[in-house]
DNA sequence: TTGTAAGCGTTATCAG
DNA sequence: CTGATAACGCTTACAA
């Protein structure tokens, strides 16, 4: 492989002097500039990152360490934004899955060592609590769609599921629907409740009895091999007596068996009843006919935004608040209608 | 940071000596050799990648470079399969998204030579046809999921889409289906021409005319912005006078609208109507009621197999065929009964 | 403005 | 079986 010091035989100079170039440090003469660009260029040079690292101690490189984020379909948005965002600012991502296995979390750890990676974006796929097993580690780390257990250590930068419920729950009511059903997330996850506690508290302010809400369970179990329930409860809850005129659901894949649901009854979407979702994941909000009402986890900008955060906390940057959420937008399409 | 010298240090031995036992060579007594181990553990030391790299320029990592698939929900089980193979061998995994640029792409290929990259994975979210701007740079390559348009130099990994829609079209024209429609996938994707020609010359082979299957078009234009005539196609189908009993879908997504579609004019799935799918997109087929058979597509070991295939190519294996394809197999769940 | 020399943490070579 | 020493490609410190 060419080297440093061939391009500066090549150019005539010292190798100093193509490490000046190289790294646009100035006092270098223009015409000098020129000749070792052109001795590279000739020579097809390309810095070794390794060697740089070995030498200046810091590798430019980020680990992003998940349970299954980047090998599952729901957040990859959330690696989209982390890698455009090192793109655009000259760092290396490495990604490891710990598949939930806290073993597995320990190698990662040590393999990030070994890289000498300058921080580390810790990431889950379902928001949730975590107890990262960094163990002795300490590595500057910023929790993404996550948050720890215990101390605040580590900075967190979360989805704002309530507010995202709560939008959503104001346009079903702004839009004159009286008695909405819910169908609840898998209770394991930290979305769930809070979600739920939106529905409930905004419902409330706008005058609604508890008795005008449906609640029902929709997934319970195990993340992965939960018991789905969403076809059962729609299907009961539109055979009421007084029913709802609008079903919200947990998220948007368990929209699909409410649609289903609905239709079997000979319901048309949005006239007899209004739908909407949650998390804005497209493959279904937008294949859906017609297509879904929804708030929009901002997948994408937590990635962005916890890199961007990553990259001060490493820089020496003391930030507060260590936590930070960021909206769910409301996405306006066309499963809810005025009553 | 702790380096080998201390260690070396701690332990009474030399440098050459701690490099034997991390590196697991033998000539080591297991006297010295416990010894040395306590010393990593006591100074918790862990060894630096790149100076490794520096010393014997093998990286042991390999790229992947993709248009969207990491960062798309659809073929995340490629990545993952990777991932897989490279963790159980010890190797680390650098991943850029070219997003469809090829002056990014141009930028990633001089990324990868500045790691050092021992080999690249190249990998398409639809399978297609492509043409690397590699330009001057040659790594070792493997191409997953796609081919190169020009001189097979390199090795390349696909799906069967051609037996999996066979196998499918076998499915239905067993249970007594003699009546077929099927709508198509965006005739930009290679898949779709492969799985249409499969559907032809399977229902040719059981003695169907050509009139007795209803061919439509269910999307088209460009990835991404595509215009959607699904609902409408199935629809249509559906309202034929001497109406298909099964619908084939182009994939599984496109299969929600067909439900829908078959829901609102009243047919019950499977009695009235069977449908079948293409991909096996979980998210999708097992969150469809009832649930969706479809043919699944192997990214997993598309991963797997494409990193283990380049691991023999860096290795120096000259390996025939250079086409190698895998079989996307049957998924039977409930939506097609027999007639 | 440019060059020389040392050193980063490893592994390779070869001698003991 | 073990160790001294060179070498990898680069940056840093300092000298010219």
């Amino acid at each position: 492989m060419v080297s440093i010091i061939s391009v500066a035989k090549a150019a005539g100079v010292s190798n100093k002097t193509v490490s000046r170039v190289i790294n646009g440090e100035p006092h270098v003469t223009e015409e000098t500039r020129e000749r070792v660009e052109k001795a590279i260029r000739d020579l097809g040079y390309v810095p070794n990152m390794a060697a740089r690292q070995i030498r200046s101690s810091r590798s430019n490189t980020f680990g992003i360490i998940t349970d299954y984020v980047s090998t599952t379909p729901y957040s990859v948005d959330i690696v989209r934004g982390i890698q455009d965002w090192a793109n655009a600012n000259g760092k290396t991502i490495l990604i490891a899955n710990t598949v939930g296995s806290s073993e597995r979390e320990a190698t990662i750890w040590k393999m990030f060592q070994s890289h000498r990676i300058d921080g580390v974006l810790y990431v889950t796929m379902y928001r949730r609590i975590v107890d990262p097993a960094a163990g002795d580690v300490s590595i500057p780390t910023v929790m993404v769609n996550c948050r720890p257990q215990t101390a605040e250590d580590w900075p967190s930068i979360e989805p704002d599921d309530f507010q995202g419920a709560q939008d959503l729950t104001r346009h079903l009511l702004e839009r004159g629907h009286r008695k909405i059903g819910y169908i609840r997330l898998n209770p394991i996850l930290l979305g769930a409740e809070l979600r739920l506690d939106a529905v409930r508290q905004t419902a409330r302010e706008f005058g609604l009895a508890d008795s005008d809400l449906s609640i029902r369970l929709g997934m319970e179990g195990p993340v992965g091999a939960e018991e789905n329930y969403v076809f059962a409860a729609a299907t009961e809850i539109l055979q009421q007596r007084d029913r709802p005129t609008a079903i919200m659901s947990g998220n948007d894949e368990m929209a699909i068996q409410i649609y289903i649901a609905a239709m079997a009854l000979g319901f048309r979407i949005p006239q007899d009843i209004s739908i909407v979702g949650f998390d804005d994941f497209r493959t279904v909000s937008m294949a859906l006919k017609p297509q879904l009402t929804t708030a929009a986890l901002p997948y994408y900008d937590l990635g962005l935004q916890g890199a961007e955060w990553l990259n001060r906390v490493v820089a020496g940057d003391k930030i507060r608040p260590s936590r930070r959420v960021l909206a769910c937008n409301l996405i306006e399409r066309d499963s809810v209608c005025s009553v």
